[in-house]
DNA sequence: AATAAGTGAAACCAAATGGTATCTCTTTAT
DNA sequence: ATAAAGAGATACCATTTGGTTTCACTTATT
């Protein structure tokens, strides 16, 4: 069974949480250390943490009276994957190709050569 | 300057308006033809398309007193490089090369990792 | 001309969201 | 031992969100 998107689509859904997620990439942080980089209160960044590990974006490990979060990027997989489905729409080379065969596919209503 | 992602993660958000983005893969339909997938009113649906529309995902053509709802997955690209930036994070074999690193690192602090 | 079909828009509502302030608890430092 | 630092939890608040109902407008159909 695929695993919910739903979570981790609504994790990324704010700016504040993406913002947070490149911070992680850089190295792990504290709450407090999250919280440095933004104008809210230390609260409110805790708030989108828990929603990131909803998200299963973070892990979360104790360390003292500190705890450090990490990023857990695999979970941005099945929403690659997702996006991936719709691939087809958007690469141009295969743009370029549609185009091509619309093109035939409008030759072939005017002048039938099938028989 | 990049795209403002925003609209369109917020439109992703919701899992009513990724399936209208699937349906409307396979091909374009009219707000009334969306509605008949969904178990709400019309209304709200069109609401979800507004939402798609902002995001830059989909494109509306009126043809006499419909409008046609079409997919442009084109708007996906930005969110698709988004998620590339972390592509170092999941990626497998990258995965298997950080681990072989780790190793080798925490053999050069002269532990014995064997006890 | 009258009616039906497709849509737009506004008012309204409950619940979710993003934020605050405050209090408590545990861990570290003086 | 006392105080400070880091974090968790709760109550509270304004705004946004996802839905509804209702009414008006435009385009087809008969």
């Amino acid at each position: 069974m695929p695993p919910d998107l739903q979570p981790t689509f609504r994790a990324l859904a704010d700016p504040t949480r993406r913002d947070i997620l490149r911070m992680l990439g850089d190295r792990d942080m504290t709450i407090a250390e999250v919280s440095d980089h933004f104008d809210m209160t230390r609260a409110a960044v805790k708030k989108h943490l828990v929603v990131l590990g909803d998200g299963g974006l973070i892990t979360v490990r104790a360390e003292g009276r500190e705890k450090i979060n990490s990023l857990n990027a695999h979970a941005l997989r099945p929403v690659a994957d997702w996006l991936g489905w719709f691939e087809s729409f958007w690469d141009t080379r295969l743009d370029a190709l549609k185009s091509a065969i619309e093109k035939e596919t409008s030759n072939d209503t005017g002048h039938n050569n099938n028989d």
